[in-house]
DNA sequence: TCGCAAAGTGTAAGTGTGACACTTTGTAAA
DNA sequence: TTTACAAAGTGTCACACTTACACTTTGCGA
């Protein structure tokens, strides 16, 4: 076939599926957490874990579509989300407990199968479980008990997870996964955890409030066994100054 | 269509059409230029300007494709090749000289096509122009001189430049646009041209010394109106140790 | 030999980063 | 009511990096 000849239909044409996969994140108990569903393979125990994801429909952009797929999974819209990029190598389907659980469910695990994965940011209290019986499957998993997903999943996890990492050395993004008003160590906790280490407290602190990213509330934490927090919240019309003035390096 | 039902057929799935298209950037003349195809629109002068691209083969993986595009394209092998994402907007198709132009070589411009893009980075004066009668029609454009493409192509430009920007900052990518021996004065070029903005010349070059990426070599410019400048080559151990360290910030 | 045009070079001020340890405060248990 | 606890909150110093800035050098060609 050659390169300039994009009209004629051939046997070597690809004509797959085409899927969104969402790698959706959320932060609770100072842990970074992803929604995963639970798959049964029907004669056995064992389940498979996979990322949410669902054909696209005809007349559906590829980001309506990942829109749509966390919408009817988590009753949230208008979230952050951001394209990871197209997953769909030949060997997508080496593991037998994935063709297994094709086969189940009357898909032919021969076919290939291309997917547009998506990572978004969600606030984890908000989350509203829709009644499909896709979500009652599922669950909040700490990232870091994640070590095997079906399909190339995991590939799309570890690849939306340094999207991440980078992205919020350039935007603070991570404000998303958090509630309105946060304590300032939740914050550096939410930082640690998308970027993998520790971080100094005082330095932390002195960056933040340098930015005027957080903007403090009158209340505080209470019933703690402890020094009660300061509660703070994100300040939108300074991000917004600062990234009219082309600021895009927060340090990280 | 229910979320967790990825097996039924039905009128609304997605049934379209897989292609990759390339972003292939090089560098000339201390500009930074595109690789793009001129189609001629048979009934009139017009031409339409696009990335260059190929549908994908069945049993292809989606990086591959790419590298078979380049290849074919361009004669050129392992070079700095990443994917900026996946297109495949139900608008791509909103000029009209693109509906005409597919009509003519019978294409159904109402077929949902979605493209997976590339970037790659290649040595210009490397670049072989190959037989096809694809290659005959490339041309390598500045940068600044394209101001639109066929289907959502200037879309895909201009995702694949901001992706090179911010590689750039993370990663000496550039190197893959220079040959072999350069002066310090056209890397710097490079960058500016990428980054779109100038820098000043002796804190570039005491950064790329400083950093040991680049080595000094015997030779110097001859010729030139002018004094002649050092020739560097670029410094792969050290990159490999740099990186190795974790180290990704080139400051810019 | 003179003019040109780009190469090449150093410093000082300011800003951000990283490392580091003690005090404060509210709760809950003794 | 006192006390222990556990996390909140706070300042400084050394160092590295960034920015801004102007003149001299060199080879070629007229």
């Amino acid at each position: 076939m050659s390169l300039n000849n994009m009209s004629s239909k051939n046997n070597l044409e690809l004509n797959p599926r085409i899927s969104v996969d969402c790698v959706i994140f959320g932060f609770d108990l100072n842990q970074l957490k992803v929604l995963v569903i639970e798959r049964s393979i029907s004669d056995s125990d064992k389940q498979i874990l996979t990322l949410p994801g669902d054909l696209i429909y005809e007349a559906e952009n590829l980001e309506i579509a990942a829109d749509r797929v966390l919408f009817e999974l988590t009753g949230l819209e208008t979230i952050f989300l951001e394209q990871v990029g197209a997953f769909g190598d030949t060997d997508r389907l080496n593991k037998e407990a994935d063709k297994k659980w094709l086969r189940a469910v009357r898909e032919e695990p021969e076919a290939r199968v291309i997917t547009i994965a998506y990572f978004s940011l969600v606030n984890i209290h908000e989350y509203a479980p829709q009644a499909s019986s896709f979500a009652k499957s599922a669950a909040w998993i700490p990232l870091n008990e994640i070590d095997e997903l079906a399909f190339d999943h995991f590939d799309i996890l570890q690849t939306a997870l340094k999207k991440l990492k980078n992205k919020i050395r350039i935007q603070p993004v991570g404000f998303n996964l958090l509630p309105e008003k946060f304590t300032l160590s939740q914050l550096q906790k939410l930082y640690e955890a998308i970027l993998g280490r520790e971080l100094d407290k005082r330095n932390f602190r002195r960056k933040m409030l340098k930015l005027q990213l957080v903007e403090m509330l009158e209340e505080r934490q209470e019933k703690v066994p402890h020094k009660p927090s300061q509660y703070f919240k994100f300040n939108e019309t300074n991000y917004n100054i600062l990234i009219e003035n082309g600021f895009d390096n927060f340090g990280f």
